[in-house]
RNA sequence: GCCCCCGUAGCUCAGUUGGAUAGAGCGGCGGACUUCUAAUCCGUAGGUCGCAGGUUCGAAUCCUGCCGGGGGUACCA
């Protein structure tokens, strides 16, 4: 591990349990915390230990902080400078200036795989998202889940998962006919079935696709091309969007075969006895791992409802090998959880590996209205057109930027006309600048400034307070990436992006780089710049954000 | 009715497995371009953390109730 954060924890987790002594309580108390005081003044690290061990020692909260202070300076002579016990008993921790400087020769080492690998038990995930109907293009609203689902796959593939990301293909069922309907329709110039598909695009379709409105093509024939044409589309927008999927896996291909997916997931079902018949229905009883009602797998008249997809689907990642499923659903999905887990443990799953996330919906707000969206009548705006308005970039970011569990308000008026307020031009402009700066000194002079043998590990003087404190908040990254990813939030990093940008400028503006004297001092900022560089880069490239070198 | 999410500065939002005087961006006001990028920086104003109780050394954070907004409650997909 080279993680500077976690062993100053790990010596003060061993101090506590000194202090504690073996007869009492056994394992470390998990509210411990090693915290970073938002005030100045108290302290570079603070920790509750001692208000923590209060009641097992049986003595006052300041007393223990102050033991508590003694004993790890005793155990870090050089990295500890000094410490203070302070309110109802905080310990605060001042690092000495040997500290952060050995903190930014392990970054430099570390380079963009700083942070990484922290997951305890690495786990092969199946991260399905968007997976929305082939049956338009993809909405701005979209936008937002595969901006989420992307960056999560990122955030869990530098945490140390493994990660592969679907898009659920609905390419068969009533919808699907009903696109087919209304592309007939609209070759024929005629109007869409009142129950099909109003929007523009679907006319778009009907030029596009072969056979539109020679009615000896079948329907269905046309339904799956005018899917396919759609599916392309998504395709298309995706990869403008910066998001890849490893695989889009169809619907109907777990209808295929002899016997199909469906056939052996009902029939593992059955063999689990969660299966009864009802009217002619072939019924899962997903009451009995806490459903409110149960399920029909197979509707009267022998047609499979979607619910057998699912649960086939599931069994198809289950048979490839996954052992955990994140799937990211709308809110308006939120009905299903209960009966995707009672599903999934019908198949012998673990419930707790099948992980269901509920996106809150996104309002598009314009002329100070929320406006509505609905594929069927075709009255939205697509992730497309916002790309258009406001750029990769801002969108993403803007996506990104609050909690998932958050309903996002998007103004167009706003993005639209203040697209370069987006706090993803100041991150960008940050990296940007170092750049431009490093370029400026040139390769030799940065190869210089990083080589092992160069001394600005112990010049003259004292570190600037900018420069302790941006290298701090890059030491701080491996515990915002684990906090990322083990809460799936991204919106973790997003945040984390602007406040390291935020410490970089600070620093920039304090603190010369180019001719600093004496040169030690200038290959240590050098090495400062790079090291801000590299981990600008690496948290943009989580997001799906571009780092550019100039603006 | 029942279930889920949310309510923090004018706006958009962080902070919520309890910690010190609640933060950022944008917007407002006042300043700074002989400078390594002014897409920047400095200063300043702006808050009953929806309301009311409770738990305790300590609550934006946990519990209960209420108010307000959004979503769900199909042999649709």
């Amino acid at each position: 591990m080279n993680d500077p954060v976690a062993e100053l924890r790990s010596a003060l987790d061993a101090a506590a349990t000194a202090l504690r002594g073996s007869g009492s309580e056994t394992d470390a108390d998990p509210g411990m915390r090693l915290e970073r005081p938002k005030r100045s003044g108290q302290g570079d690290f603070a920790t509750n230990a001692a208000m923590l061990l209060a009641p097992v020692l049986g003595m006052p909260p300041r007393e223990i902080a102050s033991r508590l202070g003694e004993r790890l300076a005793a155990q870090l002579p050089v990295e500890l400078s000094h410490f203070e016990v302070a309110g109802p008993g905080f310990l605060n921790l001042v690092m000495s200036d040997e500290w952060h400087r050995v903190g930014l020769r392990r970054l430099l080492e570390a380079g963009d795989s700083f942070g990484s690998g922290g997951a305890r038990s690495p786990e092969r995930i199946l991260l399905e998202f968007v997976s929305a109907n082939p049956t338009g293009p993809i909405v701005a609203a979209s936008g937002r889940h595969a901006a989420y689902g992307d960056s999560l796959g990122r955030i869990l593939e530098h945490h140390g998962h493994t990660v592969a990301r679907e898009y659920y293909v609905n390419d068969s069922g009533s919808q699907v006919l009903r696109l087919g309907e209304s592309v007939r329709a609209r070759a024929l110039g005629q109007d869409p079935p009142e129950d099909g598909y109003q929007g523009g695009y679907v006319a778009d379709i009907a030029k596009r696709v072969e056979g539109a409105a020679d009615e000896s093509v079948d329907v269905r024939e046309l339904a799956d091309r005018a899917v396919a044409a759609m599916v392309d589309g998504i395709k298309a927008t995706m990869s403008r969007y910066g998001v890849q999927y490893d695989r889009y896996f169809s619907e109907r291909s777990l209808h295929e075969g002899s016997p199909s997916t469906v056939d052996r997931a009902i029939a593992d079902v059955r063999e689990a006895e969660h299966i009864y018949e009802h009217d002619d229905a072939l019924w899962l009883r997903t009451t009995t791992f806490g459903d409110d009602k149960d399920r029909v797998l197979v509707r009267r008249g022998g047609e499979p409802t979607y619910f057998a997809s699912d649960l086939a689907y599931m069994e198809s990642k289950r048979e490839r090998g996954f052992e955990r499923q994140i799937l990211v659903l709308g809110a308006d999905h939120h009905g299903y959880v209960a009966r995707l887990k009672a599903a999934f443990q019908a198949l012998g799953g673990d419930p707790d590996m099948l992980e269901p996330l509920i996106m809150q919906l996104v309002h598009l707000v314009e002329n100070a209205e929320r406006t509505k969206m609905s594929k069927r009548r075709g009255d939205f705006v697509t992730l497309d057109e916002l790309l258009d308005e406001i750029g990769v970039d801002a969108t993403r970011y803007f996506m990104l930027q609050s909690s998932h569990e958050r309903t996002l308000d998007l103004n167009l008026d706003l993005a639209r006309s203040q697209s370069s307020e987006n706090p993803v031009y100041y991150i960008q402009y940050a990296h940007a600048r170092i750049a431009s700066m490093l370029a400026r000194v040139g390769e030799e002079r940065v190869a210089l400034a990083v080589a092992d043998g160069c001394d600005w590990s112990s010049p003259a003087g004292e570190l600037h307070s900018a420069e302790r404190e941006l290298i701090r908040k890059l030491l701080s990254l491996p515990e915002e990436i684990a906090e990322a990813a083990e809460r799936r939030a991204p919106h973790r990093i997003a945040v984390f992006a602007l406040e390291l940008a935020q410490e970089f400028t600070a620093f920039y503006t304090n603190c010369k780089v180019v001719g600093a004297e004496p040169a030690t001092l200038e290959s240590f900022r050098v090495a400062l710049c790079l090291a801000t560089r590299t981990q600008l880069a690496l948290v943009l490239r989580l997001l799906g954000v571009s780092a550019p070198d100039a603006m």
